[in-house]
DNA sequence: CTGCGGTCCTGAAGGC
DNA sequence: TGCCTTCAGGACCGCA
């Protein structure tokens, strides 16, 4: 779901319309969802909006961040006047294209009339104001510090199902089902093999792979399959659902070899892969 | 250290 | 039609 090309696309979108803005309330409808103290926010400027694997950091010009963990069915939409919050597209399970809809958790508000409204059906994700930065501290998948090398150290002493390493964000920084799958299959790699298993040449063609796979996610700003609430933050959806490799294709043939895609669980999760490419 | 299963939560989908 | 069960999954926690 918000995985790292999701949460790139709405920070990138956020970083652009929030920058500079002050703010002039936060509400919690979800209490649960937030925490720290909201008043110290109040009357701070926003300085930038980053991004940490797959949280959202809003910098505020004292030093401070908003923290927002998406989850599996958050959603972040900006309104330019809170009264008129209207998005075009329809939200699924908001029940409404008005904001705040049936599952806004949080709503924070600008000077300038704009808001901020962070909806989580499922009320998983999580909001955190503090002087630090959350969010996992190892290499972005989309960073210069995530390097072949870093792969190498990262898989080197590893047993556990490559595939269930790519998604531990101690390791490595924002790739989730989505990417890990489909990243497997461009490299050829099958998602059972244990990391500490993969030869010099597959930890290459698995790390051109990641890169390939996650920049071509970026492009199509994100995935919004049916199932998944993903929006951008003006409400309309990404595209990369229309590109998927291997993810959510069983029964499909192989986009290689014809071959029907497989489906197995590893580690509670659904994972996709062509048994004749992906050995 | 590893892996497993339960937990958080809600709605969709399938079985009968 | 309607009730019941199962599934979906990111991260975390407790336990073997």
């Amino acid at each position: 779901m918000p995985e790292l090309p999701e949460v790139e696309s709405i920070r990138l979108s956020l970083h652009t319309s929030l920058t500079g803005k002050t703010i002039s309330s936060i509400k919690a409808l979800v209490p649960k969802q937030l925490s720290g103290d909201h008043k110290k926010s109040l009357g701070k400027k926003i300085s930038a909006v980053e991004r940490r694997g797959k949280v959202v950091i809003i910098s505020l010009s004292d030093e401070t961040y908003i923290s927002i963990h998406l989850k599996l069915t958050g959603q972040l939409l900006f309104a330019g006047d809170k009264n008129r919050a209207v998005f075009n597209t329809q939200i699924p399970l908001a029940n409404t294209n008005t904001m705040p809809g049936k599952s806004t958790s949080v709503i924070i508000e600008f000077e300038d009339g704009s808001a901020l409204f962070f909806n989580d059906l499922r009320k998983f994700g999580w909001v955190r104001l503090g002087p630090n930065k959350e969010g996992p501290v190892s290499a972005d998948a989309v960073s210069s510090q995530f390097t072949e090398e870093y792969l190498k150290s990262a898989t080197a002493n590893s047993k556990k199902p490559i595939k269930v390493l790519l998604m531990d964000q101690e390791k490595i920084a924002g790739i989730g089902n989505i990417y890990a799958n489909d990243s497997l299959f461009v490299a050829g790699i099958n998602p059972e093999r244990k990391a500490n298993s993969l030869s010099a040449k597959e930890i290459t063609d698995l790390y051109n792979a990641i890169r390939k796979i996650l920049s071509e996610g970026i492009k199509y700003k994100g995935s919004s399959a049916k199932d998944e609430v993903y929006r951008l933050p003006d409400g309309t959806m990404g595209s990369y659902q229309n590109h998927f490799k291997v993810y959510q294709r069983e029964g499909k043939p192989c986009l290689k070899c014809g071959e029907k895609i497989l489906r197995i669980k590893q580690a509670g999760r659904s994972s996709f892969y062509c048994p004749n490419c992906q050995k």
